[in-house]
DNA sequence: GCCGTTTTCGGCCCGACTGTTTTCAGTCG
């Protein structure tokens, strides 16, 4: 985890973001723990960590619209004074003072895998030990070895950590792991005596990166299974085996952890393995308050299992209605669920359309067209980008469309043009050239650096153009890859909803733009939103799925979505944001 | 430090596995 004071020092004026903040939390859980102080103290910071990580809006932006922090959840009085004082001034006393009283190199030396609090204590304490390379002289000389709770494995293991270097944590498309996960599943279903194996975790409920696979299998035997899976070919290194868990790192990186549990337990083992961790604690809390248990083997009343068989008995026991896996991760769906209020989400079968998708020539927009109706779709917006788009090539797309639409076949093709919207707000086309077409759609494709608020100005301009219709790449960002433009988005959405216009969720793994919590603003704002696949190629049209695991994840339902509404419905919609 | 459909005080999610121990600390989800 990124340490707080890793960053550059920030101006005391400087507003620190989410991100800033809750590592500043998490700095004073550490130093709280290398203490030795309360323990539900130090879990009050990182709950408190946690709930500003996943916020999605801005601390800074609470503060300024007079919201009280303290009824955010895991935040009471205390630490909304602390929040306050760290989103405005950047510094915060207690973590002042907890950094004299503890050497720097204790919080590095924390995340070292096998190392906690007692035995950083001792590291510092009673070797004196303050770098790295301290420690790894410690190691060779055999000092650590002689400390108490310090054994030849988990000193060989140390050693292990510092040569390979402090190696960031590597999270991996979901996309990329699909594969991997499929033929791990089919292995382990061959394995004698096994009755389900399924995928939970971050991969279940659809997140666009996951740090791990996590895999439930159940069985009345379990060696069989757990034999299987550390035998599996592509296993590197075994981390943990034992009966009923294992955990085990493939050659390609990424590691797997399997539980195994009784059929009966299905349903609870898979709600405990399928998280998020806040939306599990969640849970075990509210049973407590039902005087039950929930674990991984069912919920208990005492001794007696009352569910646990199936997800939905889980929930029905706590008194929610199902939740969707995708939206497991206490932002209020917990609430949601006991107030019978879940969102519907929106499914791949709901689409009836793309609006974006690239085809230069005749033959590839036939071909383009063709793999749009092999998938269902009823409706399809070519949108090739406006730069190095001569009116000449315009004029010849627009006419293979006509010809392909003169047939009569599905799907109707819609002509579209992406364009930049320029840095003084104004659109890279003539507007004659945008007058002709059937949508336009803008987006900011050079100088992404500027500043929030003119960059917030620069869109806000755009979208006032007459024949504005939908605004793309939301975010310029790139999965693992580059970040997103500052932008106030809020302000975004609101205006959007003013003018009429909509949103683009581009679907492309890469890319997917629009957060999470960005679809939920368009959904509190009014403004629909268009899932599209930005496919350059036929294939990419598939693309579409990762959109729909992205809307869900926003809370989206089928009408919150523009692409869900049939080709004359959608023909107004576009009609009426020309002014 | 947070929180309240028994509570403004007295609780705080739960269990498996490893390593180093003979009762516990650390890690994971």
């Amino acid at each position: 985890m990124a340490r707080a004071r890793a960053q550059p020092r920030k101006p005391a004026k400087a507003k620190l973001r989410n991100g800033e903040i809750a590592d500043a939390l998490d700095e004073i859980a550490d130093l709280l723990d290398l203490q030795s102080a309360n323990p539900f103290r130090i879990r009050a910071y990182r709950n408190g960590a946690r709930t500003v990580r996943g916020l999605g809006v801005e601390i800074s932006e609470l503060i300024s619209q007079g919201r009280d922090l303290s009824e955010l959840p895991g935040i009471g009085k205390d630490l909304a004074v602390k929040l306050v004082t760290l989103a405005e001034t950047g510094k915060v006393t207690l973590l002042d003072e907890l950094r004299r009283a503890v050497p720097p190199i204790a919080t590095e030396l924390l995340h070292l895998t096998g190392l906690g609090p007692k035995r950083v204590r001792a590291l510092y304490e009673d070797l004196d030990i303050h770098s790295l390379e301290q420690l790894r002289r410690a190691l060779l000389d055999g000092r650590v070895g002689e400390l108490p709770g310090f054994g030849p494995k988990l000193v060989a293991s140390l050693k292990e950590s510092i040569a390979a270097g402090s190696a960031p944590s590597r999270r991996f498309p979901r996309a990329a792991v699909r594969g991997t996960v499929e033929h791990l599943v089919a292995h382990l279903e061959a394995a004698p005596g096994v009755e389900r194996v399924i995928v939970a975790g971050s991969y279940r409920r659809r997140q666009e990166t996951v740090g791990d696979i996590d895999i439930l299998a159940t069985a009345e035997m379990t060696k069989p299974i757990m034999d299987r899976f550390v035998g599996y070919g592509e296993v590197a290194k075994v981390l943990a085996e034992g009966p009923t868990r294992s955990t085990v790192v493939l050659r390609s990186g990424i590691q797997v952890d399997i539980r195994i549990v009784p059929d009966e337990s299905y349903g609870s083992a898979l709600n405990y393995f399928t998280g998020s961790k806040a939306h599990s604690i969640a849970l075990r809390q509210l049973a407590q308050k039902r005087a039950l248990k929930l674990n991984e083997y069912g919920v208990f009343k005492g001794k007696r299992r009352t569910a646990g068989k199936t997800e939905q008995s889980v929930y029905e026991a706590l008194g929610l209605t199902y939740i969707d896996p995708e939206l497991r991760e206490n932002r209020g769906e917990i609430e949601a669920a006991r107030a019978g209020t879940l969102p519907k989400l929106v499914e791949r079968r709901d689409l009836r359309g793309d609006l974006h998708a690239h085809a230069a020539t005749a033959d590839e927009i036939a071909a383009m067209a063709k793999a749009a109706r092999e998938r269902g779709l009823d409706y399809l917006g070519i949108a090739e980008r406006a730069e190095g788009l001569d009116p000449r090539r315009l004029a010849q797309q627009i006419a293979a469309m006509d010809r392909w639409n003169a047939k009569g076949a599905a799907p109707r093709l819609l002509r579209g043009v992406e364009v930049d919207i320029r840095e003084d707000g104004s659109l890279g086309l003539a507007d004659e050239v945008l007058a002709g077409l059937d949508f336009v759609i803008g987006s900011i494709q050079t100088k992404l650096a500027l500043s929030r608020q003119r960059q917030t100005e620069r869109i806000l301009r755009g979208m006032r153009h007459p024949r504005f219709a939908i605004l793309a790449h939301p975010s310029g960002r790139l999965v693992e890859g580059r970040p997103p433009y500052d932008v106030e988005m809020d302000r975004v959405m609101r205006a959007a909803r003013e003018r009429g216009v909509f949103v683009e969720l581009n679907a492309h793994p890469d890319r997917l733009e629009l957060t999470e919590v960005q679809c939920r603003m368009a959904k509190e704002a009014g403004v629909l939103v268009s899932i599209a696949s930005d496919a350059t190629r036929a294939e990419e049209l598939d693309d579409l799925s990762y959109g729909i695991d992205r809307a869900r994840r926003g809370w989206l339902e089928k009408p919150d979505v523009l692409n869900s509404r049939p080709l004359a419905a959608l023909e107004k919609q576009l009609a009426a944001t020309r002014r």
